[in-house]
DNA sequence: GTCAATTCACATGAAAGAGACCACGGTCTAGTG
DNA sequence: CTAGACCGTGGTCTCTTTCATGTGAATTGACGA
């Protein structure tokens, strides 16, 4: 006891006295914004001019922005939002902003949840249930009105809103200001969806894409100097290896440009290399940091997930053990599910729900499927799971039986 | 051999139910002056 | 008299079931050469 509670300090000691390779790690956070943004000087001129009317207190005109995941939409709209707020704040002018992320879920995905997210935005409460939802927008409308304010709202993935409750409520917001006199209310809308705007009904379309903005993603190089920027306040001088964060962007690059990914890549060999208590990032800790942050992913996903939900893979799972190279089919896991419910005492869910269920463990990137017509033989989903054996060992541990 | 009809094995949609949660208003109860 | 406990009602939310409809190539079978 004595000599492992030794052995312990000793680590920690070490620990601590090991040449940090960080100097400030939430700099490579992609949540962090940094005094000056790279490459998008265009953007954030551009929005700064459709939103400059609101300083005046006139409603700037509804913004639409899209474009690829980690293309600095958010980023860039909140610094242009907050910069704004500022300026505001010292001319003492009435203008707010609220922030939503709608995918975040259990935040904010219901009607009822939304408005109530910006309600407590507003510095307003109202219960989280338990109220119809016309009172909820009543009283959203009556402190809109009340605070004689004039409100940018920002919705980021605002595709989910759509997807899960239908473009109704957008066109409720949308035409929120024909019923308010003293505030004013105008929407900028965020997705990584190009093709949302055209499946949104007409009367929705115009009124929320007064004006447009597509975010164009990240090249290698443009991603190179993003992480160079950070890299040099965020890690300590001459601990990455020669070429390492051209790799991290190069990395990106290939996944659609995605700048966060990038400042993930290049977080996460940093600290695998703090773990093992090395003073030089290499490029193979990249490559970990790569498979690591992937299957983090996957597994934080899967413990997340309801237990039908793991039970319906772990049925994946053993089918592929079974098979071998053999593609999966839905009736099969079907089969298995059931019989591994049956014997663990867990209620068995319809086959309708476990073709969707399959399809949502396939949203969320854990398997894949394809749709594939059989002919004669009936059309359903070719399943195939592409995990590393040590992945697959990491889920086993995770799911509820065997 | 050819062509259209059939058929399979699910996918996909819509609607509705079950059970959990919660706010609200009314009623009851115990403590206080 | 009043604050707090307790209860019933009516609303939402999530997960699920039930019923209904759709899909598209392999298969079948009729037909003609």
């Amino acid at each position: 006891m004595g000599k492992e509670e030794k052995g312990l300090n000793n680590f920690f000691e070490n620990y601590l006295k090991q040449d940090p390779i960080f100097i400030n790690k939430s700099i490579l956070h992609w949540n962090y914004t940094p005094d000056k943004i790279l490459h998008r000087e265009k953007q954030i001129t551009e929005i700064a001019k459709i939103l400059a009317p609101s300083l005046k207190l006139e409603k700037p005109s509804n913004l639409f922005i899209y474009g690829k995941t980690g293309t600095g939409k958010t980023c860039i709209v909140k610094y242009v939002t907050q910069e704004m707020g500022e300026v505001a704040k010292k001319k003492k002018l009435n203008l707010k902003v609220v922030y939503i992320n709608c995918k975040y879920q259990r935040v904010a995905d219901t009607e009822y949840r939304l408005i109530a997210e910006i309600i407590k935005n507003l510095g307003e409460t109202i219960p989280t249930t338990g109220l119809p939802t016309k009172d909820v927008y009543d009283f959203f409308f009556r402190i809109v009105e009340e605070q004689k304010t004039l409100l940018i709202l920002i919705m980021d993935e605002i595709d989910h809103v759509v997807k899960k409750m239908g473009d109704e409520m957008l066109y409720t917001l949308t035409r929120i200001n024909d019923q308010l006199k003293e505030s004013k209310v105008s929407i900028i809308g965020i997705t990584n969806d190009l093709n949302f705007i055209n499946n949104l009904e007409p009367r929705v379309k115009s009124s929320l894409s007064e004006e447009e903005m597509l975010f164009p993603p990240y090249d290698a190089v443009q991603l190179k100097e993003i992480l160079e920027q950070r890299a040099k306040i965020g890690f300590k001088k001459d601990v990455l290896e020669e070429g390492l964060i051209s790799k991290c962007a190069a990395l990106a690059a290939k996944e659609h440009g995605d700048a966060r990914r990038a400042l993930e890549l290049l977080r996460v060999a940093g600290e695998l290399a703090e773990r093992e208590g090395k003073n030089l990032v290499t490029m193979e800790d990249v490559d970990v940091a790569q498979e690591k942050i992937d299957r983090d992913n996957i597994l934080e996903a899967i413990k997340t997930s309801p237990k039908q939900h793991q039970l319906i893979l772990q049925s994946i799972l053993q089918l592929k053990k079974q098979n071998g190279k053999e593609e999966i089919f839905t009736g099969q896991v079907f089969e298995v599910y059931k019989t591994i419910g049956t014997k663990y005492g867990i209620s068995i869910l319809t086959s309708r729900r476990v073709s969707d269920i399959i399809s949502e463990l396939d949203m969320f990137g854990i398997i894949q499927t394809k749709l594939v017509n059989k002919g004669r033989h009936g059309r359903t989903r070719e399943i195939c799971v592409n995990l590393s054996s040590s992945t697959t060992e990491e889920i086993e541990k995770i799911l509820p039986v065997g």
